[in-house]
RNA sequence: GUGGGUGUGGCCUAGCGGUUAGGGCGUCAGGUUGUGGCCCUGAAGAUCGGGGGUUCGAAUCCCCUCACCCACCCCA
């Protein structure tokens, strides 16, 4: 009998990744709040039909990796594949078309998707989430992808380590028409395409576009551009997209071959990923996507957001060497020596607690080579010794374990305005900003 | 979903038909009596991912299965 594993692509966050996730995290959100978005919970689960009508029935989300199951009362709930369409959801449920508009929203938190796993692609994923719903103002499309860039440069990134793709699909409207045209390019030259891309042709034509096996198929390569093809008013807000990005200094490729797997977007589309570009680069991706809200039963409403998966943030910082490098370590690690000695050991560590320190307790009974040699491995800067003569005395030994600082001995009760020198600490606080490396 | 690779104590890894399955890191205990970091000694910990086969004999060969990894697909 083997014991059980955590279900496949899904994973533990274990003490050793905690500090990096939460770096990320507290960037991410503080990131959101500088540009005053403000944050949103939906819950993990939804009825099913809130991801089943909006990403489009040939989305492969929607084919195969919704988790979907019925309750107990028969209702049919799916596990939330993604972000954008719940936000929507709350944002007619909560009739927050009639607050300022637009209503800037960022949520953090799990997704499911039922896929198969490899590296940088999970069955359970932690996406951070930005959307300003109610505007079709160019300058906010900008404002996403400024702030989603700004996201990956407090958490290290150099600007020109992440590239910035951008591309316009137009409105449904100009994609009907461009489909048409393209089905017609690619008619005769169908046999000689890749098998995915035949499938393609036949599903989700736009698609043949950014096949990767076909890259360099001439009929690829000579494809019409949407871009030929947006409207008047879709091209104008693609320009308008542009000079702004170029006013905030932000560069980017246009690349006419972006599509997105969800049919809800419309005009705008982005995806930023390493130059290295390996499988599951793509570390966030975002979009307009003017008609979703309407789908989902609420009043015709534009909208843009982005998404970035924490887990490829995390692997991309690994590989840079980028985050927190400090070792989380206590303050003060107590050894407790004889009879009396633990007792009065906690109760000095509840003093040094009780003004803000990180005590870690030593364990009571092993001997003082043992206990020493478990504070010194904590990367603490002291040890608090409290044996029976201590305990007898109401003092308390605090032996420093780095620098040169003398060993002094102090009354239990004064421990509480002994000044130990944390003065790293201090100043890691200052230079750090909001980094809380403790 | 398609194709390929990998799987040895908590972690890294040697072994590639006959070994008590070896080492490093880590953990725990010691190196005399209450003081750590180096060093030394010892201990615990592996049915060699799981199941089935071939063989006198399998971690080593074969089959199945599971998990992970890579590419595709898709996507964050």
């Amino acid at each position: 009998m083997t014991s059980p594993r955590a279900p496949r692509g899904m994973h533990d966050t274990l003490p050793e990744d905690a500090d990096l996730w939460r770096f990320i995290r507290d960037t991410a959100e503080r990131v959101a709040r500088l540009y005053d978005y403000r944050q949103i919970g939906t819950p993990i689960v939804e009825d099913a039909s809130v991801f089943l009508h909006t990403a489009g029935d040939e989305s492969d989300i929607v084919q195969k990796e919704v988790y979907l199951f019925d309750d107990r009362g028969g209702d049919r709930l799916a596990l939330r594949p993604e972000g954008t369409a719940a936000v929507c959801r709350a944002y007619i449920e909560h009739g927050m078309s009639s607050r300022p508009q637009p209503v800037r929203l960022f949520y953090i938190g799990p997704y499911f998707r039922y896929d198969r796993p490899q590296a940088g692609r999970y069955r359970q994923l932690h996406q951070f989430g930005v959307e300003a719903i109610g505007t079709d103002s160019p300058e906010v499309d900008a404002e996403l992808i400024d702030l989603q860039l700004t996201l990956y440069r407090e958490l290290g990134f150099a600007p020109d380590e992440l590239t910035l793709r951008i591309n316009s699909i137009g409105t449904a409207e100009t994609r009907r028409r461009f489909i048409e045209v393209l089905t017609k390019h690619f008619e005769p030259h169908v046999g000689t395409l890749s098998r995915d891309s035949q499938r393609r042709f036949e599903t989700n034509i736009l698609r043949v576009l950014d096949s990767k096996e076909d890259a360099g198929h001439p009929a690829v390569q000579n494809a019409p551009s949407i871009l030929d093809y947006l409207s008047p008013e879709d091209a104008a807000h693609f320009e308008a997209v542009k000079r702004h990005l170029e006013a905030l200094g932000i560069a980017y490729e246009v690349d006419p071959r972006i599509v997105r797997g969800l049919d809800y977007y419309a005009r705008t589309v982005w995806e930023v990923e390493p130059p290295g570009a390996g499988g599951q680069s793509t570390i966030g991706a975002g979009g307009r996507y003017d008609g979703l809200i309407e789908v989902l039963g609420g009043p015709s409403t534009p909208a843009v957001g982005f998404a970035t998966g924490i887990e490829r943030i995390a692997l991309n910082m690994r590989e840079r060497g980028l985050g927190p490098s400090e070792e989380r370590a206590p303050d003060v690690v107590t050894v407790p020596l004889g009879e009396r000695g633990p007792a009065a050991a906690a109760q000095a560590a509840a003093t040094l607690r009780a003004a803000g320190l990180s005590v870690r307790n030593g364990v009571p009974g092993r001997s003082m080579r043992a206990a020493m040699r478990g504070a010194d491995a904590s990367g603490a800067r002291y040890a608090l010794i409290v044996g029976d003569a201590e305990a007898d005395a109401g003092t308390v030994v605090l032996k420093p374990l780095r620098g040169d600082e003398e060993q002094r001995t102090v009354a239990a009760i004064e421990l509480s305005s002994v000044e130990l020198s944390l003065d790293d600490h201090a100043e890691m606080d200052i230079d750090g900003d909001t980094v809380q490396l403790f």
